[in-house]
DNA sequence: TTGACATACTGTGTGATATACAGTATTATT
DNA sequence: AATAATACTGTATATCACACAGTATGTCAA
């Protein structure tokens, strides 16, 4: 019976953190490689290949927008999130803060017996 | 172009979390139907159809067992969660607090421009 | 006493997602 | 001249949240 391998147990974990993390990120303009950067300064990594499909994904669902600079080195597509990406980062937030509370209460309870 | 509705914004959350708090309210053996309510009370919801199938993939990774009740009422299966499970509970633990951290520096950085 | 509703599940299907894989092209570095 | 790093695109795949359909028992009002 096939199940999955707990060493990657770090990917039942990405789905939504990834998306607050990508839209705090791009209150600033940045492009994908320099978001992969960023990312691990700041004590986290993405995949390559999880990364760039999620831009994508984020600027057709209209939470992002994208401008190409064509001025300097190579073409870098520039992301930046949009309004409607601030309301639904508020949203995403506020349901983290929920669920933080829900571990917090839980994670008490086992810990007092 | 289809992209997925806002209103469904919880949807993106609850890979990572719903395993948390499953394998936490586990710590007590439980049946599916007394865990919906029982999440009720604590303050948030899951679909019941979100449920079942997670504690069965959950017993087939091992890091819960199962055991069916059938002396009262009608069949209850209770499920606890394992000494695998209780491994994987603190692995995923540990990356919540690391992505909740991320996303407080960050959250930082937005608020004070 | 029946029929509606809550309880307590199982099995299979679907759409979206994280990641894999393959590929293009430019710019350092050695 | 070759290799690595940069900076992307497009398509494929496995898995997941949730949908849908179904089974069966217990409770309680009309």
């Amino acid at each position: 019976m096939k199940s999955i391998k707990d060493n990657k147990i770090e990917v039942e974990m990405n789905r939504g953190f990834l998306q607050i993390m990508v839209l705090l990120a791009l209150e600033t303009p940045m492009y994908g490689y320099m978001m992969l950067r960023f990312i691990e300064e700041i004590g986290y990594s993405v995949e390559e290949n999880t990364l760039y499909p999620m831009l994508r994904r984020l600027k057709k669902n209209g939470w992002v927008s994208s401008k190409w600079d064509v001025e300097h080195d190579r073409p870098k597509k520039y992301y930046e999130i949009t309004k409607k990406g601030k309301t639904i980062r508020s949203k995403l937030l506020s349901i983290w803060q929920t669920q933080n509370g829900v571990i917090k209460k839980l994670l008490k309870e086992v810990e007092n017996g």
